[in-house]
DNA sequence: GGTTCATGTCATCAC
DNA sequence: GAGTGATGACATGAA
């Protein structure tokens, strides 16, 4: 735990800082007592052991710190960037309010409510909706005992004042706690409080005694603090093991997926956006008049889908699509039962008794998604439409479908029609645009009671609001700040395989400055292949055309090299001048000598001490075997020979080494022809070749594979992008759908509420829907008629599948 | 002293 | 069949 607090006092102190200042409260608490590994290596930062060594100083080049890989302070530097990361992130969590952690420490004065709401998990429980949870022990139970974090987001309102006072009352909670020791009132309040705490932790294994104001009176500071460690030890244990099975603890605790970057505890509210607090509490159902049958449905299936989660949203998002797809040239199937979902707890109040009209902006279950995918509009055409419905008028239908209907379907017993027609000269435009559809399943307003209000806030989640907006979104939003704020692609693909790394090749080695791009740009002077021309060997021949040989060269030929000057300029240029990247500013700080088609000569610095490739040639010679006593300039050449060139030297080849390699092989035989060579001489010479081709072909080949590499990783990071564009364009697909919805179930709405009896009188809603017919007519239709017409067809439908 | 990286070298294969 | 390129494997020096 020392270092725990060391990093506490350090990166956790500026994590919390800046998560203050944006208003976000996050219970640091809850993560550093179960030791979360995505939380400690925010803090930490990752670990080394994790971290793929860089080839070539990727990281620092990339964010122009000279922060060397294996520097200790890359660590520190991860962590600074991790926390920046987590801090942008922050708007796309929609994190819905605030959280005041610290409230309890003030209520409470009791030293282990302090400190089981500190090392508990459960310190944020600690709040307004504690209080309220007191009469609902089933919230309390679904919060379970590690619900810190979804629990408080049940009052948004009230707390978004307190959210600012929470960071800074959390870290003054140990001197509080201290010197609230002495206030031993305990309100009702802090009972019930404690209380629940008790609950939450005893699924934990906190002992009711723990919370017992009495007994802990008794016990003595040390008594207390070894508590307080026993409790924060078995939760850890139990959160470290909970973490490592990846499950969740108990049945209690919500499924609350953690964020896969920043290791937090997704809220269930975050997984769901449509199980807002307010539908939660229980106030709200008993407000709503539940005489419908399918009224007391609608507060209980947001909470069944609660617990879902990523994963399951995704699969649930993947089934709709389906659904979609399967249900393109299908009619409504669902049950019409289902298509409540027009209100939210947005909606305002009605107007009339049925035919409100919904503007809530989530609306269509699965069922209502599957029908509207089936009339395959576009929105403005079901724009166009509106209007001419506005009048329709209602002859007197009973005489156009007498047969039809009877008494008998009229549940009131009344001689109402049930099948009625709408005008033809209107209806001619709906059926242009809907076509010979069953819209019973799709328009039918909820079966109701007439005195029901469709807009009272009740409202089945839209699967595309709760599941798309957040998963999809996670992704995308990653993908979009590694793209849109200007991340490197190092940086996108780091966040992108904290998504999803499912490649074995480490891709993070991107822009490995030893690309093959850059190797070229770094010797473009020089010849890039071993097929070179005779003007090869001047300037750019591989590193065989040495000052010695050339010196012997020299004397025997007078022909190539000696000792030139601008061969180590070449190699100064070539190797650290920066310009040469300039079209890739992210090789600045690069030093690393990829020059592979450079010839080794102009690797002999003028200076000898000067640092860089050519002294490694230097050394690596230091283990062969010198000549004899030589001259300073002769000691100097053969200390920055390589092998071949001093056997060369030592068998007194007449011609340099850049010739014996680059030489085409017509040349070469002739320039073996023009000299008395003895067999050993041959030989040599004809291994220097081989060995100097040969080095030739490695570089090219290393180059190759770096190409490769790099090649791979463009195409995995252009797919990726492909990904990321496409899902974008299928969550504004699924946008549009979803507003074309809306539109057509509020012109269902208006069309229906226009809609009069032969006495004058509304239809409700209740007991009839409107339902296209094949010839284009649009009926009214009772909802027991829609209702057997909607069972029929899903049998249809299986009879079809099955022939 | 061990590890990683860059580079050279050899063996082998294919053209 | 020789020459050459390509490439895996290994060795070696430097950091």
């Amino acid at each position: 735990m020392l270092y725990l607090k060391k990093y506490f006092t350090e990166g956790l102190i500026q994590f919390t800082i800046l998560l203050s200042l944006i208003g976000v409260r996050v219970n640091v608490d809850t993560y550093l007592n179960n030791q979360l590994p995505p939380l400690r290596e925010i803090i930490l930062g990752p670990s080394s052991a994790y971290t793929q060594t860089q080839f070539h100083n990727l990281r620092n080049t990339l964010d122009g710190y000279g922060i060397h890989p294996k520097s200790v302070d890359l660590d520190h530097f991860f962590a600074t960037r991790r926390l920046l990361n987590q801090v942008r992130s922050l708007d796309h969590l929609r994190v819905p309010s605030t959280e005041v952690s610290a409230w309890l420490v003030h209520r409470d004065p009791e030293t282990v409510v302090s400190a089981a709401g500190q090392s508990s998990p459960s310190i944020t429980l600690d709040n307004g909706g504690g209080l309220e949870d007191v009469n609902n022990p089933e919230a309390s139970t679904m919060r379970g005992g590690s619900g810190a974090s979804e629990s408080t987001y049940s009052h948004g309102g009230e707390e978004d004042s307190l959210g600012a006072v929470a960071s800074e009352d959390s870290q003054e909670q140990p001197g509080e706690r201290d010197s609230n020791n002495n206030n031993d009132d305990l309100t009702k309040e802090d009972i019930d409080l404690i209380d629940i705490l008790w609950r939450q932790d005893i699924d934990l294994g906190a002992g009711r005694e723990v919370f017992n104001y009495s007994s802990r009176v008794k016990e003595s500071e040390a008594e207390k603090l070894n508590e307080e460690e026993k409790e924060r030890g078995a939760e850890e244990r139990e959160r470290a093991e909970s973490w490592r099975n990846g499950l969740n603890l108990g049945e209690e605790q919500p499924l609350s997926p953690v964020d896969g970057e920043t290791g937090e505890s997704i809220p269930e509210q975050f997984q769901n956006p449509d199980v807002t607090p307010e539908l939660g509490s229980s106030g709200e159902e008993e407000v709503v008049p539940s005489t419908s049958q399918a009224l007391p449905l609608l507060p209980v299936l947001p909470q069944a889908e609660t617990p879902l989660d990523l994963e399951q949203q995704w699969q649930d998002i993947m089934a709709i699509m389906e659904l979609q797809d399967m249900e393109v040239n299908d009619t409504a199937e669902g049950p019409f039962i289902s298509n409540h979902t027009t209100g939210s707890s947005s909606g305002g109040g009605s107007s009339n008794t049925t035919t409100t009209t919904s503007s809530s902006s989530s609306s269509g279950g699965p069922a209502e998604s599957g029908t509207i995918g089936g009339f395959g509009l576009s929105s403005s055409t079901l724009i166009n439409q509106d209007v001419s419905l506005h009048q329709a008028s209602l002859p007197s239908c009973s005489q156009d479908f007498p047969a039809l209907f009877n008494a008998d379907l009229d549940p009131n017993g009344a001689l109402r029609p049930a099948l009625l027609r709408l005008s033809s000269s209107n209806s001619t435009n709906v059926n242009s645009t809907f076509g010979a559809t069953n819209l019973t399943g799709l328009f039918a307003p909820p079966v109701l009671n007439n005195t029901s209000n469709l807009t009272s806030g009740h409202a089945l989640p839209d699967p595309f609001s709760s599941l798309l907006e957040e998963s999809m979104l996670d992704e995308i939003s990653l993908l979009d700040l590694a793209m849109e704020e200007g991340f490197s692609q190092a940086q996108a693909s780091q966040l992108e395989d904290e998504l999803d790394s499912d490649s074995g090749l480490s891709l993070d080695s991107s822009h490995s400055p030893a690309s093959p791009s850059n190797s070229e740009t770094s010797c473009s002077s020089a010849a890039s292949s071993s097929s070179t021309s005779a003007t090869f060997s001047e300037e750019g021949a591989v590193g065989y055309s040495t000052d010695s040989e050339a010196a012997t060269a020299e004397m025997e030929e007078g022909a190539v090299g000696g000792y030139q000057p601008e061969y180590s300029k070449l190699c100064r240029m070539s190797y650290q001048d920066p310009s040469q990247f300039g079209s890739l500013p992210q090789l600045d700080n690069v030093n690393h000598n990829h020059t592979y088609n450079l010839p080794l000569a102009s690797s002999y610095p003028e200076h000898p001490q000067l640092p860089g490739p050519c002294g490694k040639k230097a050394g690596r010679d230091k283990s062969l075997p010198h000549q004899s006593k030589l001259q300073p300039p002769r000691e100097f050449l053969d200390k920055h020979s390589s092998r071949d060139e001093r056997r060369a030297r030592a068998m007194k080849i007449p011609f340099s080494n850049d010739k014996i390699i680059n030489l085409p092989v017509e040349e070469f035989n002739e320039l073996l022809a023009k000299h008395h060579l003895s067999e050993a001489q041959l030989a040599l010479i004809r291994d220097i070749r081989r060995r100097g081709k040969n080095k030739l072909a490695a570089q090219n080949c290393r180059k190759r594979k770096l190409d490769t590499i790099l090649n791979l990783e463009q195409g995995v990071h252009e797919l990726r992008r492909d990904k990321a564009r496409l899902l974008k364009e299928k969550m504004e697909f699924l946008r549009s759908i979803r507003q074309m919805k809306q539109k057509v179930q509020s012109l269902y709405q208006e069309v229906f509420a226009q809609l009069r009896d032969e006495h004058g009188r509304p239809y409700p809603a209740s007991e009839y829907a409107l339902q296209y017919g094949t010839d284009g007519s649009v009926l009214v239709v009772p909802r027991s008629l829609a209702a057997a017409e909607q069972s029929r067809k899903p049998d249809k439908k299986q009879k079809d599948k099955k022939k």
